[in-house]
DNA sequence: CTTCCGCTTGACAGCGCTTTCAGAAGCGTC
DNA sequence: GACGCTTCTGAAAGCGCTGTCAAGCGGAAG
């Protein structure tokens, strides 16, 4: 392994100063040139890059964007990255991601971590780190929060409206006929799980359909909570003729559970998700789900956050889920199954 | 915002000098008890966090781990990278993902972009980017590739057996009965997806079948090329009783385009994916496919490194894959589908 | 021809930390 | 009490780069 070729070896065998050299590679000031040319085929012939911790020590930015996420490998937080990716690309900026894995005490390590590095914004992505926590953070660099609302930072927060989103839900099974809904909720630590929850149960009196509390179930978001609840509903007998979750993975894991007890989807019972995944639209049958586009929100903090890093003072604009209506959802069935207990 | 405090201000504070401070901040040597418990409030109070590009700038390492994957977002590699992330775990170092995009020039960019930041080892996840860059790289940094043989570093590779695995998945169709197999392979620049192919095509032979042009379709891995794919397929009459994907995505797809034309799985066609992805477990049917432990290849990787980092020379063992039977495959129906055109 | 202006360029002082080197204690021994 | 040894500690020299400052240069203006 080779000496690694710095920028003053650069200097030397070009014949110029450590400065010009800077310059050039930087923009920062005109360079005749001839003497350009002879610096870039100097960095060329010795393979030159510079070294990164070098320059952000020296001028006090590491162009790196802290993400501190939850579960890198869920479909959600995955696709979120990618949009925070993409939503960076062309500018010098680059991600740094940590998982939080939904654990105060990993968050907070993560935090600290990303202030270790010191990135110059932060994107937070869910947790359940309390507020105190990343305000503290964000009065050191600039922060976004996805998912999640920080008090005192408010717009700072790409959120999206999950009780207009599964009101829509509901009223789309309201109109199919369905009267009997069942729901699997998500976990009471998790803030837009009981904006879910809260906001399924206030479409439900709206609509004036009856709100059973034998028909609620709670999941933490895995498709195995979803196949375990369900399993649990069918075992009273399917007094149900829809089934709403609160996001597509625990849908998923109901679909399987549905599956197995021979009932179809939608004519026997209608499934519906949240977050409208990717692979939402390849389940058997497609899912009805409310789409987030997890993507562009994702895209959407990484813009915002290159805004602030530029001075500006960007606003945000709530994110209004919409319904997509699939095929696991269909009319009530005209007798529907009765509680068989 | 508050000027950033350093090692300087606490050692001032403190009464001792930068040295000591560091000393105790990496535990290079003894330090009395009175002194460190001084430094240690002092860090407290202040809320002193390191500098880590001052650290690697001044010792020469940057405690982090390049990542080259190729899509964030895709089920495949988000498991892998939480192999890593898990695999790195404890260790003081950490990952650093960049996503080539399966794009030659992207990769190049993203392992520049790695080098640049000094990264003290490197892992590759696929891509397609030629050997000889690799090596390039290589000479600097240790380097461990998974999914993908590098010429002149295969010791340095976690590879998975492919031909292996799809010849499993044709023993297991032909003791089912399955005489016509159809096939949709990824992309030929893909060195996994040729070697599928290639050991379809063996397997096929081995198993006395014939391979018949017409039932050989390509994709590129993602669900809509699946879904294509097999439209395609069953647009000739359906002269097949099993279809076998070359990964679990394109087999969603397939499933999609199935369950549209009213095929029923398993009763009328067989399916079968490779990879194992999570979410395959919940498909409707549950998918047969390949197991390829993606989660703990990651995990493996980065131990991997580690253990190269550490000056150790690991040797790699090779991964074989096993095949999963579960609900997507079943006897060959009684009276094939003949083609119809 | 001198003066002034603008542009290019190099010297140099950091950025925040680590590490070597040598001095200062502290201790036991003769 | 002096000597040598082991520890602990501070001064100082970088790590590789940037940015400020002032010098040097050529050309335009007087």
């Amino acid at each position: 392994m080779s000496v690694t070729v710095t920028l003053m070896h650069v200097a030397r065998e070009a014949g110029v100063s450590p400065s010009t050299v800077s310059r050039i590679l930087n923009g920062t000031a005109n360079v005749t040139p001839d003497k350009r040319e002879r610096v870039e085929a100097v960095i060329h012939r010795l393979n030159f890059t510079p070294n990164v911790q070098a320059q952000a020590l020296a001028n006090g930015r590491s162009f790196s964007v802290g993400v501190l996420t939850q579960n890198i490998s869920s479909p959600f937080y995955g696709e979120t990255l990618a949009g925070i990716e993409r939503g960076l690309e062309g500018s010098s900026y680059h991600p740094l991601v940590v998982s939080g894995h939904w654990h105060a005490e990993q968050e907070q390590q993560a935090l600290d971590l990303l202030m270790r590095r010191r990135v110059d914004a932060l994107i937070v992505l869910g947790g359940v780190i309390e507020d105190a926590a990343l305000q503290n953070v964000a009065a050191r660099v600039p922060l976004v929060a996805v998912g999640r609302d920080v008090g005192g930072l408010s717009e700072r927060c790409v959120l999206i409206d999950n009780r207009a989103g599964i009101r829509d839900v509901v009223r789309h099974l309201a109109e199919l006929g369905h009267r009997d809904v069942a729901f699997i909720a998500g976990l009471e630590s998790q803030h837009d799980a009981v904006e879910r929850r809260e906001g399924f149960e206030a479409a439900m009196q709206e609509c004036g359909l009856a709100l059973r509390s034998e028909l609620m179930r709670a999941g933490d978001y895995t498709e195995g909570s979803g196949e375990r609840a369900t399993e649990e509903l069918l075992s009273l007998g399917r007094p149900f003729t829809a089934l709403v979750c609160a996001n597509d993975q625990m849908a998923l894991g109901a679909r399987l559970a549905l599956y197995r007890r021979g009932v179809r989807v939608p004519q026997d019972v209608s499934l519906t998700g949240f977050d409208d995944l990717f692979s939402s639209r390849y389940t058997t049958p497609p899912l009805t789900t409310v789409h987030q586009a997890v993507n562009e929100l994702g895209e959407l903090a990484a813009q915002t956050v290159l805004r602030l890093l530029a001075g500006e003072q960007p606003r945000m604009i709530p994110y209004i889920p919409r319904l997509i209506v699939r095929e696991s959802t269909g009319p009530a069935p005209l007798s529907p199954a009765t509680g068989g207990h």
